[in-house]
DNA sequence: CACTTAATAGAATTAATATTCACATTAAGT
DNA sequence: ACTTAATGTGAATATTAATTCTATTAAGTG
């Protein structure tokens, strides 16, 4: 199982891997999963058919891939932007502000996730939906410890520390969708959501972010 | 342009068309609709192909036809479940019991919507997505109508009524959501919910629902 | 520079399923 | 009982697109 040396063959074939998948975001998010046929894939990866599956066994195997591998990057990202370390309060306002940035920074891809990943026509073939919500249920349980010890320290309103993180996360999601189909919306700054959030979630009243 | 006296002949009309799509709601929550065939809906409908297409034109308009049509009532369930005329509060309570009592109650369609609706696949034969949008769009406008009396009156926190809305919003279809996969933590009582988004949507704190 | 191996191409094949249509059945009216 | 109109049928057709497979081209090797 060596991990080290990717040598030019293999970097090559990585970057190659890497074009198709690219290239299949960019279709699938603007036209759909159904609506973008493995030719148009190849002639925008500017290759034949028939090399695609060198790279991927069949459609459903590039989909999944796609999907999966930028969830990765996407929570890897994310958790790697948060200060872990630091005061409750401080850790939900950073982690939701790397939220917010790289949901803007992946607007393809996060369009493609909520417009077919959730979609029931590959619930049969599952598999990939429980994969990826496994992946998820790391980052929301992460986020519910930070509320869980801040309950302890008396800093936010007891409750089931998941109920908090889920009304934090339906708050933020629906700010981020709203903002994506209507720009004048969209988000860059989350404090005002921050500020509406907090004043519930605090014990007591306070001059949050003025 | 006659709107009384249906008649036998219509109404029966109506009721098989009904149980068409009926049929196709079970099949399509279950399987999504590009897993479902016409001749399956025929079968689960017990007609033959061919009397579908009496009645709908095509798939898709099949499809657009139970998902304009169940989102009306959807909608117009919600809006005479309320008394518009009380005091905000207790309007917001009112709207918020009534939509997840009427999501509970529409788990099938719910499921489609959310896993189907938004997707890309129909962003180009279109037309759709914006037609449902804009009939949501007049419920939300309400509630939003709502946070701005509020607000006048010193019962909200002033910002952006649309905001508050969506933040609510986005709670409330957050937990709905989650109970969705996970029944464990399915509501029914949308008390703590409101709980916390009326503490920080109140001016004051208060001792909102004890 | 022969020669072997790997990568790419894209036409041909296959499979799935939406849609049509000529005919059969049923119901309504006389 | 008979005629006609409305409804329903489902095998046949047409379309679309995923997948395969063999020929072609390029890269690596000694």
């Amino acid at each position: 199982m060596e991990t080290k040396a990717p040598g030019r063959k293999e970097r090559e074939y990585r970057r190659r891997r890497r074009e198709i998948l690219e290239a299949a975001l960019r279709l699938f998010s603007t036209n759909g999963y159904h609506n973008v046929t493995m030719n148009e894939i190849a002639v925008q990866a500017e290759f034949a058919v028939g090399t695609l599956y060198k790279f991927f066994s069949n459609k459903e195997a590039l989909y999944r891939a796609l999907m999966t591998e930028k969830l990765d990057e996407y929570l890897q990202e994310w958790d790697s932007a948060v200060d872990w370390t630091g005061d409750e309060i401080s850790i939900i306002r950073e982690s939701v502000k790397a939220h917010v940035g790289i949901f803007n920074r992946n607007l393809d891809y996060v369009r493609l996730y909520l417009s077919e990943a959730k979609s029931a026509s590959f619930s049969l073939r599952a598999g990939m939906e429980q994969e990826m919500k496994t992946k998820i249920r790391g980052m929301t349980d992460k986020v519910a410890g930070v509320f869980e010890r801040g309950m302890r320290k008396g800093i936010f309103r007891r409750t089931n520390p998941l109920y908090m993180m889920l009304a934090l996360d339906g708050m933020i999601d629906a700010f981020l969708l709203e903002g994506l189909e209507n720009p004048a919306i969209s988000i860059v700054e989350p404090d005002p959501i921050l500020d509406l959030f907090f004043n519930g979630a605090l014990l007591k009243e306070r001059d949050e972010d003025a």
